[in-house]
This record gives C-alpha cells, structure tokens and sequence, in this order.
DNA sequence: AATGAATACAACCGCGAAGTC
DNA sequence: CGACTTCGCGGTTGTATTCAT
C-alpha cells in the first residue's frame, strides 16, 4: 500500500531529465506505448525510476501538451474553477485542453495566486481579505450558496473521472487490438497519449457562457480564444421532483461515453451515469437545495429548497469574471466602464486591482439579487 | 560587473485510491 | 478479504533564469 518503493532504488538518477533521455523516453513510448511504468525504465534504458519516467512524459513529453504562456482565457479559467473546485488541478486540467495540472498548479501558484492576492482576494477562498465584508447574513449565505454549486459540480466531476477511466480502458482493450498489426510510431504515439474522451466544460459555468457564446474575447483582444479551450459538451441536467431540466441542450458529437444527470430526491444528491452501470449514485446530502436552469428566464437558475426560491442571474457574470479575474485585456476598456472595468495588468496601473476588490463582492451581489430575496439556506 | 533577491518552472516526495493476486 | 502493487494527485523543493541594486 501507500509509497511506491521505486525511487529509493539506489544507481537511479534523479534530477533534471538531458535530451538523451528524454529521446530515449520519447522513442520507447512511440514505439511500444507505456505499458507498466515501473518496468520502463529498464526496457527503455533509462538509469530513471518509472514514477519520474511518467512525471517526464505527462507533464512534459507529451506531444499533446501546448506549452508557452498561459493566455487570458486560459487564465480566467483557472480561477474559475479554482473558486469552484479549490486545489483540484487534475480535475481542472481536464478542463484545460493541452494544459498539464503541474502547469497549472505552478502557473497558479507563482502568478494568479500573487495576482488575487495583489487584488485583495484570498487565493484560498476567492473572498475579499476583509472578512467584515461578509457579513452574518446575505452575503455568507451566498457564499455557502455557491459553495453548493461547488459541492455539486465536484460530485459531477468525480463521476466524470470514473466515466473517464473506463472509457480510457475501453478504448485502450480496443486500441490494442487494432495496433496489434500496426507498429508505425505515430500510432503509438497516438495510443501512448490517448486518455481520454475529450474534456467537456464545466457545466456549471455552461449557462455563463451561453449568454454570449462559448467563452468570447472581452473587447475581442485576446487571440487564441476559443479553440483553446473548446470543448465538447457533456448533458447535465440538475432536477428536483423528477422532473429534469438539461442545462445543455447543445450536445455534440463527440464520442464521450455518457451523460450525467443529477437528481435531487428530497434534498438527496444523486448522480446517474448513461453507459455506466445505470445506477444512481448518492453524493447526497439532505441540507443541498438543488439549482433549476430556467429555460422560460433566460440565463438564470434558480435554487429551490422547497420552501424558497433564490434565482442567480447569470447576466453579466462571465464578463463579471472576465473583467475583474484577468486584467490583462482590461486596459484596453477601462474607460468608464461602469462596475466591470479595470485596467493594468499590474505593471501598469492601479485601478485594475482597485476595481478588482469588487471581484467576490460582485458575484455575491449578482447572487443577491434574488427577485424573491427570500431568505435560504 | 558582481551579487543577492525574486521569479519561473521542472522535478521529487509522500499519500491515498484503485487494481490485482 | 487482506496484502501488495501500481498509479495519480497535490504539496513541496531544487535549480535555472531574470531583475534590481
């Protein structure tokens, strides 16, 4: 159980890979794929432990790994997920095509991390460091409410990863036989990295993006938008009382394997895996409420405990995120644009991380604005 | 030009989960 | 069913590079 012994092997090198044996790697794993990584290293004829043969490859041999500078929405993205999903890069690496989760965790930790914390925002949190700000009502029950949201999508992406592994294992008994005739190297290669049915968005923030398209450009500034981080939709459905409510109704045509549903059974989270093993899984929890996207109110979801109601207006909170978590691009609108703008990427100016304060405050504000104000939660 | 600080990134470590026998 | 192996993840460290003085 527990540590893998491989490592305290005396005789293997450690330390920063040379290009021999990163050819040496490269050149195993075209040709035969990576089968069991402890026994590599041998094969491949490399003084190196499997564990660092993987690390190498995953985070940084991999032919499908776009390295280089993060770009803006890549960026926003992290944050995101970062407010919704906490430290749990892999789960948001699958939202990161090409990103590594060690690129993200470094990029987090030696630049966005500073970034919040230049902002006023705790890192760890994603609220204001002023705490008083959040008061014993409204405003930390919205944040408990959009811990909910968290809550759900981390149970949403649990049984992701589960549907991920067995597609993964699927596709390679499939692929192994099909490469059985075929050893040319790009194949392998192809074999070797193949993980994985293509990440799917978030679904959570899908009913952001849908106000204005899938992720745009802030004032159309940033390149290589879009493609980066397209992904392929997966149908989630949030319903309380049977009754469903997909959120996405643009499902594509990719070859991922299942749909998910969460179903709420009185206050019981359940999550249901399509092409699974059909069962209900329970990530339950009486005191969750679970959120309706309202078809009939554009771009909103309403919260339903029963007894209340709360609505979160998704209008204007992509660019609300936008706005205040990047910054980069802000400087090219920061005049007079209202509670949104900012401006600076840090270097440059300060009202970007003065405006920035507001990045939390805002969200809480949007989530505030209940028609009901009903109290909840 | 020298040097110390700050930054960025690659790599390692240890733990726990999943799989296998 | 328990022991063991393997893998993946997240935290941390080490080192190279850049920047400031």
């Amino acid at each position: 159980m527990g540590r893998s012994p491989c490592c305290d092997k005396v005789g293997l090198k450690k330390g920063p890979w040379t290009p021999e044996e990163d050819q040496k790697l490269l050149a195993y794993i075209e040709e035969r794929g990576h089968g069991n990584w402890r026994a590599l290293p041998a094969e491949a004829g490399l003084q190196r432990c499997g564990k660092s043969c993987r690390l190498r490859w995953t985070n940084y041999l991999r032919p499908d790994i776009k390295r280089g500078k993060f770009s803006l929405q890549e960026e926003q993205t992290i944050i995101q997920l970062h407010a919704l999903l906490g430290n749990r890069w892999s789960a948001i690496a699958t939202h990161l095509p090409k990103r590594t989760d060690n690129e993200i965790k470094n990029y987090w930790n030696t630049h966005l991390k500073k970034r919040l914390a230049k902002m006023g925002i705790d890192p760890v949190t994603h609220k204001p460091k002023t705490d008083a700000l959040l008061s014993a009502d409204g405003q930390s029950k919205n944040a408990a409410n959009l811990s909910h949201m968290a809550q759900w999508e981390s149970a949403r992406l649990e049984a992701e990863a589960r549907l991920v592994r067995q597609s993964k294992l699927r596709s390679n008994s499939i692929e192994n036989e099909i490469n059985q005739s075929s050893s040319s190297a790009a194949a392998a290669a192809q074999r070797s990295h193949h993980h994985s049915p293509p990440p799917r968005c978030l679904d959570v923030l899908r009913p952001w993006r849908r106000v204005s398209g899938p992720w745009p450009p802030i004032n159309g500034a940033v390149g290589n938008v879009g493609g980066d981080l397209e992904s392929p939709t997966s149908t989630l459905s949030f319903s309380e009382n049977g009754a469903a409510h997909p959120l996405s109704a643009g499902g594509t045509a990719d070859d991922a394997t299942g749909m998910i549903e969460f179903m709420g059974n009185a206050g019981e989270v359940l999550v249901k895996e399509e092409g699974g093993d059909e069962e209900w899984k329970s990530f339950g929890n009486s005191t969750n409420h679970l959120p309706q996207y309202n078809e009939g109110i554009e771009n909103s979801i309403t919260f339903s405990s029963g007894l209340h109601d709360m609505t979160i207006s998704m209008e204007g909170f992509t660019e609300l995120l936008l706005s205040n978590s990047g910054g980069r691009n802000l400087s090219e609108s920061d005049s007079g644009s209202g509670g949104g703008g900012g401006s600076g990427d840090g270097s440059g100016g300060s009202d970007y991380y003065d405006d920035s304060k507001n990045y939390w405050n805002s969200i809480l504000n949007l989530v505030d604005s209940s028609p009901s104000n009903s109290p909840l939660f």
